[in-house]
DNA sequence: GCCCACACCGTAGTCCAGTT
DNA sequence: AACTGGACTACGGTGTGGGC
């Protein structure tokens, strides 16, 4: 088996793994939209050189995509949308290199400010999630928000009035801290399906 | 105080030689 | 074909000194 159709025996057949490659049977495909890709196949893809690539995974730590034998790298869909939105950004919107990490860090603060406690938005290998993923554990904090704010309300209906006053207090910030997620969550995921439309132009 | 010329510095690539 | 690392280039911004 090779990486793809178009570019036959570079590397053995242990180099990547086959659930993450997408091969046609024919041996001469377009690679699908999961398919790891090469540094050329990249930069045909975004129209900018491989030295660019190479810079900018220097410059954005975000940008890792996976080396296999010889030192060769294999980018992953995820690495091609960031670089996609990264070459936006400095050649459309005219950010700088140092607009652009400040950028892509303030956002990821920014989500891990909206769902507290659970999504690593750059995972522990430093790669960041897909947004299908992201939006997914995004909707399940919303439902897990939502039943405890339910079950701390059920409580409440059942206590003596002399600690009510208290719990009222709680549950009132409580639902302020509700208020304030579900904001949070729905400017995250406007701005994730502003990103989304781009990628798909 | 204002303007101009020049030097210096940082940024963003680009090129090249040698290697895998 | 793709890798690394260092030297190099182009260009814009900033600082400084001198003349008016």
């Amino acid at each position: 088996m090779t990486i793809d159709g178009t570019v036959p025996h570079r590397e053995s057949a242990h180099d990547v793994p086959d659930a993450e490659m997408d091969v046609s049977e024919s041996g001469s495909c377009e690679k699908g939209p999961h398919a790891f890709r090469t540094i050329s196949e990249v930069a045909d893809e975004l129209h900018v050189p491989q030295h660019t690539l190479r810079l900018w995974e220097t410059q954005f730590h975000q940008v890792r995509p996976l080396k296999r034998g010889g030192g060769r790298r294999y980018y992953r869909p995820e690495d091609v949308v960031l670089l996609t939105r990264i070459a936006d950004l400095l050649y459309n919107q005219g950010y700088t290199v140092k607009g652009v990490q400040r950028l892509l860090q303030e956002k990821a603060v920014l989500q891990m400010a909206a769902v507290p406690q659970s999504v690593d938005i750059v995972t522990s290998d430093g790669n960041s999630m897909a947004d299908a993923e992201l939006v997914e554990e995004m909707q399940t904090q919303d439902v897990a928000l939502i039943a405890d704010y339910q079950q701390v309300e059920a409580v409440v209906a059942e206590l003596p009035a002399a600690v009510e006053a208290g719990l009222e207090q709680a549950l009132v910030q409580l639902m302020g801290q509700n208020v304030r997620l579900r904001s949070d969550l729905a400017d995250v995921l406007v701005e994730l399906e502003a990103i989304r439309r781009k990628i798909l132009v």
